[in-house]
DNA sequence: ATAAACTCTATACTTACTATAGAGTCAAGG
DNA sequence: CCTTGACTCTATAGTAAGTATAGAGTTTAT
């Protein structure tokens, strides 16, 4: 199949698809005469692979990682286990940093509920000034 | 006071300082002779609103405008609540999608808990077949 | 006089794409 | 056979918010 068609199977635009293979996490294919990339069933997988990950926010550099895991079958998978640990940790950190944001933001709001001008409006006055 | 000094005081690098200057969140400074930035108070009072925008991870794009807002005194202040409102639906919508996050990623760490092979490690397996 | 510390501009790099421009390829219709 | 439209190709630039250089000039201390 040609880009085209494996962008609307993947989900992926076809910019994004080269883009992996690219920075290394498609390899290169198959091209038609006319310089065209073809690709097969295991292609899609990958790129489904990668896209899983992606959904997970785990990057680009992590799913790379992933990838060379996974074609070696019989290494230990304490490494696997370790990238989604590791990630689940971060993941955790901006949780806890954006809930101290929303909190501040609402303390920020209750500086001025009402209407009033900028130049007394305590929000400003409280971004100006602390 | 020379960049350097207000870097300091102000706990933004010199690059962070002369990139706002660039993109008009600062104005062009007064230099000296040999061509180098001065600051006043007053400057150093309106990076310090920038850096607590900032701190609240507001847009660059967003602190632009509640610096315009901030130097129209008479204005009213709706606009700046609007910012601030719109920046914690952002920043709510952030927090939902991690917690999410977080839950798929403690599934995903589920599928393998004892050691293996690659091969038969759980998470692989889900990554590659959902 | 010179060395160290500071500053200047311009440019490239980061992440993970997205969006063009300008050219080439291919299939169908007239 | 020609053309039109849909598709693809490469190369390049843009996004956000900085960070990090290179290579030059300036100021301060010794």
């Amino acid at each position: 199949m040609k880009i085209g068609e494996l962008a609307k199977r993947s989900g992926c635009s076809i910019q994004t698809i080269r883009y992996y293979e690219r920075e290394g996490l498609l390899s290169f294919t198959a091209r038609s005469e006319g310089n065209f990339r073809l690709y097969d069933e295991r292609a899609e997988e990958r790129l489904m692979f990668i896209k899983r990950c992606r959904n997970l926010d785990l990057s680009l550099q992590e799913v790379k990682q992933l990838l060379t895991l996974s074609q070696n079958p019989d290494a230990a998978c304490d490494q696997v286990n370790s990238i989604v640990e590791q990630h689940i940790s971060l993941v955790e950190v901006r949780i806890t940093e954006f809930q101290n944001l929303r909190q501040q933001l609402h303390a920020l709001l209750n500086n001025c509920s009402a209407n009033r001008t900028v130049e007394k409006c305590g929000i400003i006055q409280n971004l100006a000034q602390k």
